[in-house]
DNA sequence: CGACTCCTTGAATGCGGTCAACAGTTGTGG
DNA sequence: CCACAACTGTTGACCGCATTCAAGGAGTCG
């Protein structure tokens, strides 16, 4: 399923990396970012629907999005699945894992994918000869809970129309801090996905779609969303970002 | 509102604690124990209502419960609240904070309480003296994860009869750890908050109270809570536990 | 005792779910 | 290249769960 690719040499590197400032790097200087470079030796491609690994499994690594995009979804013992995330390039997978040696989710990739392996037994070595490895560690672990926080936010206390709102600003966002369109990109994921992700059904999901079409606040076409009007997406959402 | 207690020699020590087992110290040997209580310098007493600490402000330490419970709730930019959690005696509050310096939740106790304060700067010192404490705090991040995907898990989908008798049974798991009765307690928490807590109104979960005590699965009068049928609360609950 | 908060219960409404049919898209193999 | 199958998304009709609004009761504290 998964192909390994060992790093030569002059193959792309955390220090040359495009997303060197959105990824494990952000925020470091420039020196101990080559320090990184020993610790991601290893990339991963996945396919479609791959798993990048899977809840109760040993996490052996954290994983950095190199290109494509991963969901993050819990199951508990009935087989019912929880979608947790939506992963782009730049962030950061299994950092959960990372804090107790187990997955407590699974993560798939939702196209063909790209990701980098920082092993955690190198990990530890490292963070001793760089402590601001640490620190980066921990942020990318409170980052973590902030999404979740915001998560059980949309959840706990948006309607339907909100939450679908909240979402595609959430997108939009975060692809424009990628140098992506901010008003006009490709939904990796299924009517489903979304649905379950946001605690309602895809038909929901659909229909919401057509509404703010229909009031010309966002165009779709399948995957494919233009949005038209912010502020009024904005307005709705009922936060003050996605 | 906050009242500090610094620790006598002679007073109550995470060595000694009786809570030891459920607390920080969780499967560390005893030796590495009394490294603890060089952490633990000092014990915050807290009125019912008082702030433990506040989202924004800068985070100063972890707090383990010694007596009583909190809550811990995030508050977006328009005031709308979200409880994320209670904590009970031997639970750690501030993980989050921990990781970033910031609070990224409000704790606010729910009733007279007191908690023992681990200060991040003597940890930062003791870790390189407990290498076993880093892992520790890692342990309990992780704990704060699983609690997290289990509250998204029950807003996601499941009904809220579902969630009501989860929450029940989740009480009475945690209560029956400390050694107290699993099948009657009080609840420290009104209503309105489990409801918050739940993504429910406060009168969905009354209604609901009074149906499982109309159908013989539990007895309640206000607050105190008597679970009469713990195989059919499950059944309900849709889960394999709390 | 009165004022307050918290809880319960009823009635009516509506949001989102369910079930079902169909359309559009993608992928596969002949 | 086309035909067919499988998957994904859209839309409609209906239903039911949970919310909303409202009133009244129970417990608590000054």
């Amino acid at each position: 399923m998964q192909k390994r690719i060992s790093l030569t040499p002059d193959s792309t590197r955390c220090s040359t990396c495009m997303l060197n400032s959105f990824c494990l790097p952000i925020g470091m200087p420039p020196t101990q970012v080559q320090k990184l470079d020993e610790v991601v030796q290893e990339r991963i491609r996945l396919r479609k629907g791959d798993a990048l690994f899977r809840q109760g499994e040993e996490a052996r690594a954290i994983y950095g999005i190199r290109s494509g995009s991963v969901k993050t979804q819990v199951e508990d013992a009935r087989g019912q699945v929880q979608v947790t995330g939506f992963l782009l390039p730049g962030e950061i997978v299994g950092m959960d894992g990372y804090l107790n040696n187990t997955q407590v989710t699974h993560a798939l990739a939702l196209e063909d994918s790209e990701v980098c392996v920082a092993r955690i037994e190198d990990m530890e070595r490292i963070t001793r000869l760089v402590p601001e490895l640490r620190q980066q560690l921990r942020r990318l672990t409170n980052e973590e809970f902030k999404r979740t926080h915001q998560l059980v936010r949309s959840l706990g206390l948006l309607t339907a129309e909100q939450r679908v709102a909240a979402f595609l600003l959430n997108m939009s966002q975060r692809l424009a801090a990628l140098g992506y369109s901010s008003t006009e990109f490709v939904l990796r994921m299924s009517r489903e996905e979304i649905g379950n992700y946001l605690g309602l059904t895809l038909e929901t999901v659909s229909r919401l779609f057509s509404r703010f079409a229909r009031e010309n606040l966002i165009r779709v076409q399948q995957r494919r969303v233009q949005l038209l009007d912010l502020p009024a997406l904005r307005e709705l959402s009922g936060t003050d970002c996605g």
